[in-house]
This record gives structure tokens, sequence and C-alpha cells, in this order.
DNA sequence: TCCATGGTTCGACAATAGTTGAACCATGGA
DNA sequence: TCCATGGTTCAACTATTGTCGAACCATGGA
């Protein structure tokens, strides 16, 4: 588990709320396992466009958190938190802690999407046309 | 968000015989033109079981409305309506009045959604799994 | 014309979701 | 150790959705 800092492809953490000798920094959140990410949450997840945004910000790979924000928005950390929480809960997302430095990483959860519910996340990525407007 | 109070009511005590286009039962409800068949309205119409229920039932083709009930639910009229509104107003299905006989029917709109979001609608109905459950 | 059928809409309520200030928490650096 | 940073959670509020009885409407048939 050394080196490799940003790949955190194919397992799922499937984190329990063990006693951990916290390393990184902010707390382990949970995260449905890909057997358990549920399709009606996913279209909800994603049914609100400010939350597309920013999974459409993580297409080309994982952010830092405080980088992932929908068009510059002064949205309040409240806020985006709890858009942050509903992606994450609904499976679309990870957010781990950053090994590195303060803060947390955000990723799509392409491949978990992808065995569950092929072909859902690209078109619902590239169907977001600016045009379309909400 | 109910603007849509379009009465067809009062329609004519003129007298003489008024030739009366159409012949159809029950009113005609607004739908979205294809271009105006929105993403996020679309993943919220369908990140509801119940409304993917129906939907499903679309699939091979057009349905009376009183044919198509998600498992056989003894669902009040007025919750299955204001169902298949939703599914509606989202450019999902058509809702028309039955040119034959009394009440309704229903189309999916694959070919609206599939030339608007490409790909989108047959992964999210092949993505339904029983498993799922919610 | 009256009635049954199939359906929409209204209205009221319950339940869920969104927003956001404030509190809190962990980390890294001075 | 204290502080700034980046972030989650709490709590309270608002807003949207879901549910469903009742009212209403149009049609077809007796």
């Amino acid at each position: 588990m050394d080196s490799e800092t940003h790949s955190t492809r194919g397992a799922d953490p499937a984190p329990g709320p063990t006693v951990r000798d916290h390393a990184a920094s902010g707390p382990e959140l949970p995260h449905p396992d890909r057997a358990g990410i549920d399709l009606s949450q996913v279209l909800f997840a994603l049914s609100d466009p400010g939350r597309r945004a920013m999974v459409r910000q993580l297409q080309d790979g994982p952010l830092e958190a405080a980088a992932c924000t929908p068009a510059g928005t002064d949205l309040p950390k409240a806020t985006k938190s709890h858009m942050l929480k509903v992606l994450r809960e609904a499976g679309v997302i990870r957010n781990l802690p950053n090994p590195q430095r303060r803060g947390r990483i955000l990723t799509l959860r392409r491949d978990d999407l992808e065995a569950r519910f092929p072909g859902l996340i690209d078109a619902v990525l590239s169907a977001d046309s600016p045009s379309a407007g909400g």
C-alpha cells in the first residue's frame, strides 16, 4: 500500500466503524460497496444540476475537494458538503482523506457504476448539454 | 408548480352544429417537445422505483393507462395519475386520449429520449435489477 | 338522459430534501 | 501550543414531493 498515491481502483474500502488510528486527515465516511449501489439513489443524486457539475469535474480523475466546485460558486461549505454526501451515499463518488496534505480527495466511482449499471454514467455525463439549462 | 390548468370547458354553447375536431376522451395534457426535455427532470422522474416500473411496462409498446400498473398494486387513482404526470412532464412518456374507446394511451417516448440523451433510457431500464428493491 | 367507467385536478397533510449558520474536528505550520 | 485551513455534523428553517380522499370531467352505453 506504499507508493501508488492516488489510484484507489478496484478495491472498495468498505470501512467499518472500527477503532482506527487516524493517520490521515478527517473522518472516514461510509461508502456503499459496489453491490450496494442503488439505482434510485444514483438517479436521484444525478438529478441535480449542481451535483452533476461536481461529478463532471471528476471525469478526468480524482480531485481535491477544495478544487471541486460547481462553476466558481461561492457555495457555503455546509451546502457543498451536503451535496457531496448525497453523491457519496449514492455510491457515485468516493470521498477519502488526502494522505498527503490536509483536505480530501474526491473520485468518481466509474468502475463500480459501470459494473452495476452499464452505460449509465457515460450516458448521463455525455448527455449534459449546456443548452439544457437545468 | 401546477400552472397547467388549461381548461377545455365552456366549450361552445354557441348555436348551430359546431364541428368537433377531436372526438377523443379526456383532456389533452401538455407534453414538452423533444428539445424541451430536461435531463434533470428525466433523471428525477426515473429515480422512483414505482415510476420506473410503469415505464418498464411501456418498453414493448403503448399501453392503455388502465392496464399500466406497478405490480398489481391497488394504487389510489389520484396517486397513479400523479406519477404519470411526473413522467409526462419530464418527457418520459406520452399520455394521449384513446381515439377508440374511453381511457388513455401511454407511450414511452423512446425516440425523443434517445435523440436527446443517447443510451440513457436503455441504460436505466436494463439496469433495473429486482434485487435493488428501492 | 342517467349512470358507470377511467381519468384529471384540488386541497390538505405528511414526509423528504435543500440551505446554511454555527459548532466542532483534525492537520500542518508558525 | 495556537491558529488557519478544510471539512463534517448539528439544528432549524424553507421548499419541494408524495399521498390520497373528494370533486370534477368526458365518454359510451343502456
